[in-house]
RNA sequence: GCCGAGAUAGCUCAGGGGUAGAGCGCUUCCUUGGUAAGGAAGAGGUCGGGGGUUCAAAUCCCCUUCUUGGCUCCA
């Protein structure tokens, strides 16, 4: 007999060689036709390998993150199984889980593949699915593995083994299908009742673009209809909240061809909200005590040469331009530090005068591949809420708390509560990608994550993500459809002080080093503004949104009482229009509603007559009447609770 | 840049070898109204661009530009 903790602290007996699915009947015949794997000792095990020894043990449903990724893992090789029915001579790359669903990374030789495939996949995968093949375990030597694909003619598969440690090495194998594969896997093909094949993608071997590239498909699955039906609707309705569509239906910036591909055209509305954002953070940062300054759009080659930025990414960013007469070459700026830098040498600087704050919007330009532009958020030309903090090595860690605050409050301010802090740090394998000194990357590593905890922050840390120049602390937030985007990002940097010969007056009367951190809480005014339509969905905080109010008198007769009120709220700053075409109240009403304007003023003959004004509040309907003064007060109130 | 998908009216989209379609928007007229679409009429498109096949191409084929889902990249 074995003993079996369960996670409530509980112990029970079982036989020796008991598995997770036994486990699960003992407690309920309804909870064993839900366990996909179970969890023993921290590992994750097929429900149905035998436990031999004692064990702490977690029954894992759908519920669980870990038995999601084991139901999807199992329906990435049903997927294969349907691919190698379909297109004999398939070669498997690799089929893992993923957040959401499941991909398989294929070769299929010279046969052509597109979406269109996809249904007849999907049909086979459901009609193999009801054969309720069970997903068997088989420990095989290396040698096996290896002659077992060498017959099947699998290079990925053999490479893929060679890499692994003979004696851990392990077959599965569902119906006819046979893949290397760790596990574990849910008890049989028959919990996936329902799959949906989602597109098809391009991915490089291995994740490197100078080998081949397979056909990636990926998938979702559920053990439900229903929550297949439910996943697609989610999906949906995150569509609708794409920025893309929304900057389009609210008139907040555009793209033209003629203009040029990632170079956005910010049209009035979604200038007014970038504005308004701007204002908040240099108000924000003069009370930090930074003091903004402003740099021109380009600087001389020598400028990016002696930065460093020039050898780095000089072959992969936008061609330099040339004076025409002593051709001279000048690059679009990608950057603002190098400016920065200059600034800070304009004057020799004293320790007691450190930190030096400089601020600026700074717009950059940066090639970006074709294959990579997206909306606001990934463009060529984008301006940064940037600033370059010059301090003491004895400063660096309280400067990055203060910005870690200045981030947060930015956050807080406009509801952005689920993000992650990322550490990056230099990938310690290839250290030759990044310049700079040994113990001032650790001591910058160390400090970084030392602020990050001193202020509570739970962070996840990423190696091999640092800047070239040095590591960094970005904050991340997800899309409307789930993608991840950064957005504030905070960098120590003790290169382009070098590069620069920075100096300041110690105490001691010598020269010393200053340390540079570059930040910006928004990251880009694009890329912010673009998460920030998604978060919200369009309907903007009070005071961030383009038009606050529309103001609908009932017919043309009271359109002399709503200019007039218009121009009393214009004077107190309130941004809205007058809504006097020849239409009916029901439809104005609705017009304004779609266009998600967060209040409305109805006026017709009462109003006028008594001073008055009939409020309407998007999305939660009529407000009742009152004087116009008592609704400028109400608003403002409420636009003033926002900090702007 | 690479793989897949797409481009038809201002917007959202249907159609598909033989006279270019709908809804919304826009213009004009009627209507002067009370909390999410009043009525009528009208204007508007070389079907992304170039080439080919054909008696005939928006439709089929090739090239190209852009958009898009991924991959790689991201100072």
């Amino acid at each position: 007999m074995i003993k079996i903790t369960l996670p409530d602290g509980s112990v029970r007996e079982y036989e020796k060689g008991a598995t997770g699915y036994d486990i699960a009947m003992s407690i309920s015949e309804g909870l064993a036709r839900n366990v996909l794997a179970a969890k023993v000792n921290g590992e994750v095990w097929d429900a149905t390998r035998p436990i031999t020894d004692d064990a702490t043990v977690q029954l894992l449903t759908w519920n669980d993150t870990e038995g999601k990724s084991t139901f999807w893992h199992s329906s990435a090789h049903l997927l294969a199984e349907a691919l190698e029915e379909l297109y004999p001579g398939v070669k498997f790359g690799i089929g893992p889980p993923i957040d959401n669903g499941f991909y398989y990374d294929v070769d299929l030789g010279d046969q052509e593949f597109g979406e269109d495939d996809l249904e007849k996949v999907e049909q086979k995968m459901q009609e193999l699915a009801k054969n309720k093949s069970e997903y068997t375990r088989t420990e095989v030597s290396k040698a096996d593995a290896l002659k077992y694909f060498e017959e099947k003619g699998d290079e990925y598969k053999i490479e893929l083994i060679r890499d692994l440690e003979d004696g851990k090495i392990t077959f599965y194998q569902q119906g006819n299908f046979v893949d290397l594969c760790k596990g574990p896997h849910v008890p049989n093909t028959s919990f996936i009742k329902a799959v949906k094949l989602m597109n098809v993608a391009g991915a490089y071997w291995r994740g490197d673009e100078k080998r081949k590239q397979l056909t990636r498909i990926y998938g979702v699955s559920f053990p439900k209809q229903k929550e297949l039906k439910e996943y697609l609707e989610r999906l949906e309705e995150a569509k609708k909240r794409d920025h893309r569509k929304l900057g389009k239906e609210l008139e907040l910036f555009t793209f033209s061809e003629k203009v040029g591909l990632g170079l956005p055209l910010w049209l009035p509305k979604g200038t007014v909200l970038r504005e308004r954002l701007e204002n908040f953070m240099r108000k924000a940062q003069i009370k930090a005590g930074y003091d903004p300054v402003v740099t021109p759009h380009i600087g001389s080659k020598e400028l990016y040469v002696t930065s460093g930025h020039y050898e780095k990414y000089g072959e992969d960013s936008f061609q330099p331009i040339k004076t025409p007469n002593e051709n001279e070459e000048f690059l679009l700026k990608p950057m603002n530090c190098p400016h920065h830098c200059e600034i800070y040498k304009a004057k020799p600087r004293s320790y007691k005068e450190l930190p030096v704050r400089l601020a600026e919007f700074g717009t950059v330009y940066r090639y970006e591949q074709s294959g990579e532009l997206h909306g606001l958020t990934r463009v060529r030309g984008f301006t940064q809420d940037d600033a370059h903090i010059f301090c003491r090595p004895d400063q660096v860690k309280e400067e990055f708390i203060k910005v870690i605050d200045l981030v947060l409050y930015v956050f807080k301010a406009l509801g952005f509560d689920d993000y992650t802090a990322q550490v990056s740090l230099r990938d310690p394998e290839n250290k030759t990608k990044y310049i700079g000194e040994d113990a001032h990357w650790d001591k910058a590593e160390r400090e970084i994550q030392e602020a990050a905890d001193e202020r509570g922050l739970t962070t996840v840390t990423e190696l091999g993500e640092a800047a070239f120049y040095g590591p960094k602390l970005d904050f991340m937030v997800k899309d409307a459809l789930g993608r991840s985007w950064q957005l504030g990002t905070i960098q120590v940097d003790y290169n382009l002080p070098k590069r620069f010969e920075l100096e300041y007056t110690g105490a001691d009367n010598q020269k010393h080093r200053p340390v540079m951190i570059h930040r910006a809480p928004f990251g880009s005014m694009e890329r912010f503004v673009a998460v920030l339509i998604e978060h919200c969905g369009g309907n903007f905080p009070l005071w961030l949104a383009p038009e606050q109010i529309a103001i609908l008198p009932i017919s043309e007769k009271y359109q002399e009482y709503a200019e007039k009120l218009h121009t009393i709220l214009s004077e107190r700053d309130i941004r809205g229009s007058v809504d006097n075409r020849d239409e009916k109240i029901g439809r104005k009403i609705r017009d304004a509603e779609v266009k998600k304007v967060p209040f409305m003023l109805i006026v017709g003959e009462k109003e006028q007559n008594e001073e008055r004004v009939s409020v309407r509040k998007h999305g939660q309907g009529d407000l009742g009447s009152m004087p116009w003064a008592e609704f400028v007060d109400h608003f403002q109130q409420e636009s003033a609770l926002n900090l702007n």
